[in-house]
DNA sequence: GGTATACTTCGCTTATGGTCGAAGTATGAA
DNA sequence: TTCATACTTCGACCATAAGCGAAGTATACC
């Protein structure tokens, strides 16, 4: 029967794999111009124009003019998680592109997703959390326990901030690499954030990976020590 | 930067519109021949074989043989949670394929979203939950409170089964065609079965449809009434 | 063993859509 | 105003993969 969404549609136009490398780089949750998305992709800057269209058109992508540059994003979560749903299936099945290099090994120790930590480094925190009784499961549902809540606020959080707004404060989130869970929602995003603001990690320009400093790493492992 | 996983190849088996097909079919939770989701994608047995081929090929269909029938499954609410995040993609970006008939009323009134109750009523029922107190939110997590334990109990669902299982018991699960949440996990499972091991309501053989007998109806808007 | 049914595999055809060169439009800077 | 840069659109080319007919394999039944 043939009927409800056309999810054949959207497949096809993920399923293409220069608009596949454009969406996956814009996982990293950055908005890039067209140019910097056809370099992404491999083609051209015309065969970008038109593949981008098509991402616009199928509201996958939201595009922003500044001047004569244009930018795209991912237009929401929503995207990313379907994206990232996608990684979990094709990662589950084995089909990763081998890529003999440092860049493979740093993708995997620490990345962004879409806006928080992922990879080695983000299950670490996620696990230790866990370990720690700052994380709970309740029923399966993840949530922030009081020490929990005294642990980040420490650490510079402002929770009363990210308790106001309407996306969930703590998601679990399937990391590809790792196989296991690493922190995603609104706390995941600001302890990504503040990482940043404390200089103890930085995002790669051109890549989702996440070098984290010496003095930074340090301070990540004692912070996020494992029993 | 081409690393990671290969998102385009699962993407594009998704893509095809047979393969689309079939996979929509498999939602219903039930597991089809090869001869039957040939049907369903409306091709031949021997394109229908091939693309089955590459779908379990990619761990996104699961394969079981009985004498010579050949029952194909999806591999997992894994995939299942893809196909719905692209539905509500698809259809958020307005790409539905219209069907003026009484299958699309019937859809959208209730349906089976791969193991429990979607749609109009599907949304109702998670509805309904959150405003009887039966149903809570806690940091936007979902997790049933004691007198919903006590309402399903008294339903007939047996909650300490179900708590032993290792997958999660309320999880809300975005309902494409109402965008609103309708409730998933081992709880909406068996809610489902419930509705059908008292007559309630039964599955249509061919499609996704749930259809509420007037009994049925009018215990369910006694049980789940909104205020 | 013969016939019917379910499914798999092979080979050929052809429609589709990604690609790029060429040309045009829009914005920024000197 | 001119030149440089960013992006869009058009048209033609061609690689790819879905489709089916034909043939073969596997299972069930009489």
């Amino acid at each position: 029967m043939k009927e409800g969404p056309n999810i054949a549609y959207i497949a096809a136009l993920i399923g293409d794999p220069a608009r596949a490398n454009m969406l996956t780089a814009l996982m990293s949750g950055k908005a890039l111009t067209v140019s910097e998305l056809a370099h992404e992709a491999g083609v051209t800057l015309q065969t970008a124009s038109a593949h981008l269209s098509k991402l616009q058109e199928a509201e996958l992508l939201l595009p922003r003019k500044q001047g004569r540059h244009k930018y795209f994003s991912l237009n929401g979560p929503e995207v990313a998680r379907v994206l990232e749903g996608l990684m979990g299936l094709a990662a589950g099945a084995g089909y990763l592109r081998k890529r003999t290099g440092p860049k493979d090994h740093k993708l995997r120790k620490a990345r962004v997703c879409y806006n928080h930590l992922a990879g080695d480094m983000g299950t670490q925190m996620f696990d230790s959390l866990m370990e720690q009784g700052h994380l709970g499961l309740e029923q399966e549902r993840l949530f922030l326990t009081e020490s929990g809540a005294a642990f980040v606020e420490g650490f510079g959080i402002d929770l009363k901030s990210l308790q106001v707004k309407s996306s969930p404060l703590c998601l679990e989130c399937l990391d590809w690499s790792e196989r296991r869970s690493h922190l995603a929602g609104s706390l995941g995003r600001a302890l990504m954030s503040q990482f940043e603001a404390l200089s103890w990690a930085k995002r790669d320009a051109k890549t989702r990976v996440v070098t984290f400093t010496p003095i930074g790493t340090t301070r990540f492992e004692q912070m996020f020590r494992r029993l």
